[in-house]
DNA sequence: CAACCGTGGGG
DNA sequence: TCCCCAAGGTT
C-alpha cells in the first residue's frame, strides 16, 4: 500500500475534530512557560529548535538565554566571530549545529534581505533545517499548516493511531507527516504541533505514559487496547565499538602543558585536547616527534558518546626533546590551561580528563 | 538506508 | 553498570 493510501486507512473514521479541540485547549492551558515563548519572533524560534535537537528542555534553557543575550538578533549572530559562537555553544554537543546555524543566518542576512524565509523550499535549503525544522519554523512563527514530526509525534501519534512502523527508520517520519497533515488544525496549526510534541514532553512519556491525566485518552486506540507501552515500536541500536587511546600529560622544563586541536571534520573537529595516539600505535619514549620521559600512568578514563566509545589511559610525561609532528599543538601554561577559552568544554582542558 | 555526530540524566 | 532517551541533520 503506498503512504498517502496507508494513512488515509489510518485516519479513516478517526474523530479529527475532536482531536485537535481537546488537544489545542489542552496546550494553551497547560503549556509550560518557556524563553522561546515569548513571541513568534523566527529568529527566536529557529535558535530554539536546533538547540533543542536532541537535546533537553531543562538543558536548553540556559544556553538559549545566554546565547539570546549575546546574539540577539539575526544580524548579531550573522556578523558574529565563529569563536564565539561555538564557545556559546560549548557543552551542547553535536556543534556543528553551531556552525550550520550561522551559515544558515548568514545566507539570510545575503540572500533574504535578512528575513526568515517562509516557504518550505527556502527555509528548507539553509544549512542545518531539516524536515522537522523547517515544519516547526514554519508552523509556530509564521502559523502555516506544516508537519513536524519529530520523536514525540511519531510515539504520541503511534499510540493514538495504533500505528506499529519501526520509528527508527527514517522512511517512517514520511507516513507521520502524512498522518500529521490530514490532521492538522488550519485554524491554529502552531499550537496543534506545538500541542502533540508538548504531549509527548510531558503526559504521553516513553516509559509509563500518564495516560490518566490525558486530554485525548478518549481518542487514544492504544490506551483502550491497554497496548501504550508496546508502542512506538522501535528497533534498538546496535552497540557501540570501543577505541583505545593513550592519553598524555607532556609538560616540558618550564612546566608548560601539550595541548593539540583535533581535525576539523569529524568527531568534536576543531575541539582541543591532551595529545592522543592510538593504544597501539603509542611508542614507548615518544609522542609524535617529541622525545619523552614516562613519569606513569595516571588514571583510566572511559567516555561514552553515542555511537562510540573511548578508553583511556592517561600518562604524565615529562618532554626531553624533539618537536611535535601532530596536526596543530602547542604548549600551554598550567595557568592558562585551566581557563583555556575554547572549545575545551565545561572549562576543564579535557573534555573526558577531570 | 545506515552511519556519523555529544551530552547529561533516568531507570 | 548499562541501556535508553531528548523539539534531528548530514553524508
Amino acid at each position: 500500500m503506498k503512504r498517502e493510501e496507508l494513512a488515509l486507512e489510518i485516519v479513516k473514521d478517526f474523530p479529527a475534530e475532536d482531536f485537535r479541540q481537546n488537544l489545542i485547549e489542552w496546550f494553551k492551558k497547560e503549556q509550560r512557560t518557556l524563553p522561546w515563548r515569548e513571541n513568534q519572533d523566527p529568529y527566536r524560534v529557529w535558535v530554539s529548535e536546533i538547540m533543542l535537537q536532541q537535546t533537553k528542555v531543562e538543558t536548553v534553557i540556559p544556553y538559549y538565554e545566554n546565547f539570546l543575550r549575546q546574539f540577539p538578533t539575526l544580524e548579531d549572530l550573522a556578523s558574529a566571530d565563529e569563536q564565539e559562537v561555538l564557545k556559546a555553544w560549548e557543552g551542547l554537543g553535536y556543534y556543528s549545529r553551531a556552525r550550520n546555524l550561522q551559515t544558515a543566518v548568514k545566507e539570510v542576512v545575503a540572500e533574504y534581505d535578512s528575513k526568515v524565509p517562509d516557504t518550505v523550499r527556502e527555509i528548507g535549503s539553509l544549512k542545518g533545517v531539516g524536515p522537522y525544522t523547517q515544519g516547526a519554523i514554519l508552523s509556530i512563527a509564521y502559523d502555516l499548516p506544516v508537519p513536524a514530526v519529530d520523536g514525540n509525534v511519531m510515539r504520541v501519534l503511534s499510540r493514538i493511531l495504533l500505528v506499529d512502523e519501526d520509528i527508527a527508520k527514517q522512511s517512517t517520519r514520511k507516513l507521520f507527516e502524512a498522518l500529521v497533515s490530514s490532521l492538522i488544525s488550519s485554524e491554529d496549526p502552531s499550537s496543534f504541533n506545538q500541542g502533540l510534541m508538548e504531549l509527548g514532553a510531558i503526559v504521553c512519556t516513553p516509559k509509563s505514559p500518564s495516560c490518566l491525566l490525558c486530554p485525548v485518552q478518549d481518542h487514544c486506540r492504544a490506551f483502550h487496547k491497554g497496548i501504550e507501552n508496546e508502542l512506538p515500536v522501535k528497533s534498538s541500536k546496535k552497540t557501540q565499538k570501543t577505541i583505545r587511546y593513550r592519553t598524555y600529560i607532556a609538560e616540558n622544563e618550564d612546566g608548560e602543558i601539550l595541548i593539540e586541536k583535533r581535525p576539523g571534520k569529524g568527531l568534536l573537529a576543531n575541539l582541543w585536547q591532551y595529545p592522543m595516539v592510538l593504544e597501539e600505535e603509542a611508542e614507548k619514549g615518544w609522542l609524535d616527534g617529541l622525545k619523552i620521559e614516562e613519569k606513569g600512568m595516571v588514571d583510566r578514563i572511559k567516555h561514552t558518546f553515542s555511537h562510540l566509545i573511548w578508553e583511556m589511559e592517561v600518562h604524565r610525561v615529562k618532554v626531553i626533546s624533539g618537536t611535535f609532528n601532530g596536526e596543530q599543538g602547542k604548549f600551554v601554561s598550567k595557568n592558562e590551561l585551566t581557563v583555556y577559552p575554547f572549545p575545551v568544554s565545561h572549562q576543564k582542558i579535557h573534555p573526558y580528563i577531570r
